[in-house]
Order: structure tokens, then C-alpha cells, then sequence
DNA sequence: TGAGCCAATGAAATCGTTTCCAAGTTAGGG
DNA sequence: CCCTAACTTGGAAACGATTTCATTGGCTCA
């Protein structure tokens, strides 16, 4: 039934059957260049023979680390962090790592738990996407914290390495396409201020507008979650709405399957009815309506980048100054925009 | 910059603070009602100045366990898996165990390895579904395995506690349904049968036709892969074949992105010219045409009952026999189903 | 032939905890 | 007031590897 009660070998039984020490054998595999090849070859046999492989938790235990990297994450059913996560996990594992991940379901107490947990003796750094930028608890273990780590599309008031993503110039150049195509009545639904992406997102839609001299749509931005519930309350209320918009940027891909849903469910056809925008080329952007308009970014590259800077962290000198690396965005056109109703009425006639 | 170089206290600190012997420190931890009530007092005041947390690295040595489990899995980014992986979480995370989080890719070689290094030392138990039921390799390590493990969705010669899903009679639910509306031509796109969710949703798919005494229309059966690409060949081929299906089953709801990337491509509309059901309730499937007819199960609870019967055997008696829960599918209809074409026409005539 | 050096090995200390055992302390009952 | 049982506690031995240090032996070179 699996599990074999017997005591599995030991680097001693392996110096007993081949008849050399335990530093011998130790070195046999940690440094066979040192060691006789008459004497290799003996250790090899005796280590095939008895099936050993060396017990991680000793070797942790002796070496003082784990070869073991935390990734903290609001919610690994979210494609972006799944991408994230893959990206880090392949760059890792060349180097020898392994990733422990744990869902924190975005609540700062289970932030702040995970942090303290990991950070003695269970892994040798951290890469995360802490919700809570604000949260006195959070921001407490971070100050203290005993391990390298990266925080990934967040900003704290400490300072630590980091992989951001410009999700500003991205909206900018979106909103900048809306309104080429004729379109005033924008609306934006995004995350709260409270985080990065949130606060970004919002700066570059009013970008877009001010650099023509436009007036911000205010009444149309919506900014206070990620989640798809409330991209569908929104969306509702907005298509509902009087002077209802004519375009529509999803700030967030969870967003969007809301999103999508109230604009399935009021029948609005895209993009005769609504031009949409959303963010991050997830499956559901790519096969909805033919694909939607999409503020894309290189995800994996996300984790990729992170991994890098956390392993020159650890392998590197401690007194570094902190690292920001902010990665681009860039619009990829779909089928999900068009010139307004209004618009393609005046063209017409 | 975040780590300290200083090396943090350990409990023989506490000990030396607290006047105390790093067994009672220990006990006072681990066994606080052996301990008086003063002395515990004094032990308290000084882990608190110290700020000391045991090390995880010595206690897993010493405990000769880990807290933590490792999930074997061939893409996390598959919402499937993910759900799986927060199912295990939450449950095993009450009871004190972390996750190893492995991404395969679905390859053998990284499948064997991944068995092979983390079960010497690095986890406690195993939760995985293999891709390769027959590979040898994995079927070795799996012989030999010194930690208990569960199988998710898979099946191997190999008496092991196992989690699976009763594909066949969704499936079979699910044909019937099409059978009922007047579909005879009827597609089936899935996995190839080296893998249980292949064969079961072959047979249950068989088993809908042979039932009524109609003939299967082998012919319509595409069963290779669970990738979008294969998904979107097999559709476009289906679409252009022939005497085309009237109704299309997606058996993965990996394959369903190539099947709608395939139907956006072609122009197909869903219900009129094809009628569509899928496997899996993903936000994919609950957002397109207003949502897909789905086969559906309740993922997160493979995850739960994986952790529970893999709890089970981490605590109880080794000598239990291997045990298999199969947890059910049921029919969720849309309305992404109307009858063929042909009937539509008779009906109206 | 002997001094010196390098390579290879063994023995022992070490990492930080838990746990066993023995010793010391307290309390209760006769 | 003493004896015994029940609590508490300290000391030391694990756990299984790595690594340092000292020793051995074989060479080279004078």
C-alpha cells in the first residue's frame, strides 16, 4: 500500500557495504572529483545496491536551506498567477528549486500567517502577490522577514525587489484607440486604489483623454475589486445607466467573465452595441466574439523576471539596493471594437 | 534588504534566557500543560524578546516528517487543476501541511523525477495525476514509492488510493440528451485512451448509442489528446468532413478553447448549425452563447476527498487496503442545445 | 635515502530540534 | 513525620547529512 514502514538506508549503511566512511561517501556524491575513482566506483555499487538517495531533510537541516522557494498568491485558479507561477517554477527549477505554493484567498491575515511560517527554515525565499499593501501585519513581517523575496504588480512602503508591469501606458494606448475610433462615452472597471494595477490603470485612462484635452469620464470608472461579481454589477449598472457608454475596458482579466456575463445575459452584441477592451490575453479573450482587444503583457516572463532577481538576491551580496524591474504592455487588436453607433450612423448617411 | 545576515535564536537562547534547559523550552512548546505554570511564564517572556520561531529545517529532522504534500500535476494553469489544488489545500491546510506544487507538463521523464526527489525527505505524501498510467518509469517509482499517495482521475496497475470521476454515465447523460433531441450525427472529442477519462467518456459515449440500439458513429469519435489544439484540428476537420456532425461533444475543457477557436473561425453558430456540450464548468463554459450544456462535477471536492483519504493513510495503519472514490458527474443544461437542423425544418413543414 | 608535499581518507563535530531517562521536587496519605 | 507517587526539570542522545581537521600513504625531488 505504498508506503514501506522499513527504515530506509542511510548514508552510514551506504559506508558500511562499501567500506569506507561517511565523509567518504558524502563526498562521493558531493564531490566525486575528489574522491578515488577505485573508491567512486565501490560507493557507486554499494548506493545502487541499497537504493539510497540522501534524506533532503538532514541535508536542509545541515546545509541551513531547502532548495525551496514560497509563492504567495491571492488565488492560483486566476490564469495570470497560474502563467506566473509556471514562468517562475521553469526558471527556477534549472537552478535546482522548488516552488511551495499557498493560496491565501487575498485575506491579509492568511498574508501575514504565511509569511511567518515559511520564512523559518521552510524556504530560502519568497515571491508575492500581497493583496494587502496597506495592512500593518503584512507590512510588519515584511520588515522583519529573514528571507529574500520579490513582490510581484505591488507596491509597499518598504523597499524590496520587485517586477511590476506598466499597465498605465498599456490603458493609455487602448483608451488612445477608443477614442480614434470615435468613442467619448468610455467606461473603465477595475481593481481598487489600493493597489497598484488599480491606481495605474486609472491613471493612464485619464491620460488618454487629458493629453487631448478631453474631459475624464468620471461617472464611468468604476475601481474598487478585481472580481468577477463586481464586474458584472458594474457592467449592469452601466449599461442601465443613462447616457450609457459606448465603450467598455475590463481592467482585470477575472473581471472580464463577469463582464461578459451581464453582457450576455442584457443581450448586448459586441462590438455593435459596445466596443470592449480587457486586460491580459486569457483563453476567454482569445475565443470570445472571435477575440477581444487585449492590453497584453509576456506573463510567464512575469515569473521568469522575478525568479532571476531572487536568485542573484540569495546567491548575491546582502547590501544591495533594491531592484524594480517594470515590465511593458502593449495593445493587441481583436474583433471587439468598432466606431460607435452614433458615429457609424453619421458615416452613413 | 530584507534577510538579516545575523543568525536568528534558537531554542537553546530561549533556554539561556529563560534559565531554563532547551528541554523544558521544547515542552513548553510542544507539551505546555507538562510544564509549571511559572516556568512556562518565564520561557514565553523570552521566546517573545527573541523573537524565536523553531526551525522548520531541525524539527523536520528531528519529527522525521515534513507538513507538507506534493502535488504532482501536468498544468496548473488548467482551471481544472487548480480547483483540484484549492480543494487539497483548504483541507490539508487545516491540518497543518503545506503543499509542493510540481507542474510536469505532462512528460514521463518529469513525472518519474518529480516522484523520485520529493519523496526522500521533501513531502509526506504524494497527490498526483500521472499522465503516463503505463510509463515504466513511473510505474517503478510508483512501486517503490516510501510515501502514501493518491491518484487523481487516473488509473494504474497498481493498488493505490485513488480519486476518479464516473465520466461514463455523464457522458452517457449527456448523449442521450442530444439522442433525445433528435441528434444521430453526434462528434466526440477527447483524450486518447491511455488515460481513464478517455476510456470512460468513450464508453459512456458508446454506451448512450448501444442502449437504444443505434449504431455508433465511430466515425465522429476523435479521442487523442486533451491540448486546444487538438481540439481545434479535430473540429475544423469534423466541420468540413462529410455528412457533418449536427451536435459536438468537447470531452476536456482544454479541448473546448481549440473547439470554440475552431467554431469562431468557421463562422458556426451555436445552437443553429451545431450543437455544443462540454465537460467541466469552466468560465469559459458558463459565458459563451449564455452558457455551454456542461457535464459537470464538483471539482474542488476531488481535492477535498484526495487530502482526506491521503490524511487517512498518513495517520492510520499502514496495512489498509488501497481504497478508490469515484465522485459523480451530472448533465447542467444551457443554451448551447436545440435540435438538428433537419428536424427544426421537418417540425416547421 | 630521506624530507616534504599532495591527494585521499577516517573520525568527529556540527546543524537545531525532540525525546528519553534519571534526578530532583512537591504533595498527599498513613 | 516519613514514604511513596506524581510532577517537573535538566542532561544527553538521537535524527542523517556535511565539513573540518588530522592522519595516512604514496610520490617527487634533492
Amino acid at each position: 500500500m505504498g508506503h514501506d514502514l522499513e527504515r530506509s538506508s542511510t548514508i552510514r549503511d551506504v559506508a558500511a557495504v562499501s567500506g569506507v566512511s561517511v565523509g567518504t561517501v558524502s563526498r562521493s556524491l558531493n564531490a566525486p572529483e575528489t574522491v578515488r575513482p577505485v573508491t567512486l566506483e565501490k560507493v557507486r555499487a554499494a548506493i545502487k545496491e541499497l537504493g539510497f538517495q540522501p534524506d533532503a531533510r538532514a541535508q536542509n537541516m545541515r546545509r541551513r536551506n531547502t532548495l525551496t522557494i514560497g509563492f504567495i498568491v491571492n488565488d492560483i485558479l486566476n490564469p495570470i498567477h497560474a502563467m506566473v507561477f509556471k514562468g517562475a517554477e521553469a526558471e527556477l527549477r534549472e537552478s535546482g528549486y522548488w516552488l511551495h505554493l499557498v493560496n491565501t484567498g487575498g485575506k491579509a491575515r492568511q498574508e501575514a500567517e504565511a509569511i511567518d511560517l515559511l520564512q523559518h527554515g521552510r524556504v530560502d525565499g519568497l515571491l508575492m502577490t500581497i493583496n494587502s499593501e496597506q495592512d500593518p501585519r503584512c507590512l510588519e513581517r515584511l520588515k522583519k522577514l529573514r528571507v529574500p523575496s520579490v513582490l510581484l504588480d505591488r507596491e509597499i512602503a518598504l523597499e524590496t525587489d520587485a517586477v511590476r508591469t506598466d499597465h498605465a501606458s498599456g490603458m493609455e494606448q487602448a483608451v488612445s484607440y477608443l477614442l480614434d475610433l470615435g468613442h467619448r462615452r468610455i467606461a473603465l472597471i477595475t481593481a481598487g486604489t489600493e493597489i497598484l494595477p488599480g491606481r495605474e490603470r486609472i491613471r493612464g485612462f485619464s491620460l488618454a483623454f487629458s493629453r487631448r484635452g478631453l474631459p475624464v469620464p468620471t461617472d464611468l470608472i468604476r475601481s474598487q475589486s478585481l472580481s468577477a461579481d463586481f464586474g458584472f454589477r458594474e457592467t449592469i449598472d452601466l449599461l442601465r445607466g443613462p447616457d450609457r457608454p459606448t465603450a467598455l475596458v475590463a481592467g482585470g482579466n477575472q473581471l472580464l467573465v463577469g463582464v461578459l456575463r451581464a453582457i450576455e445575459q442584457q443581450g448586448v452584441s459586441i462590438p455593435g452595441d459596445l466596443s470592449l477592451v480587457t486586460c491580459d490575453r486569457t483563453d476567454l479573450a482569445t475565443v470570445y466574439a472571435g477575440s477581444i482587444t487585449v492590453i497584453d503583457r509576456d506573463i510567464p516572463e512575469i515569473g521568469r523576471t522575478a525568479a532571476q532577481l531572487l536568485l542573484e538576491r540569495i546567491n548575491g551580496p546582502a547590501d544591495w539596493p533594491a531592484r524594480c524591474v517594470v515590465l511593458p504592455t502593449r495593445l493587441v487588436l481583436g474583433r471587439s471594437c468598432a466606431p460607435p453607433a452614433a458615429r457609424r450612423a453619421a458615416i452613413t448617411a
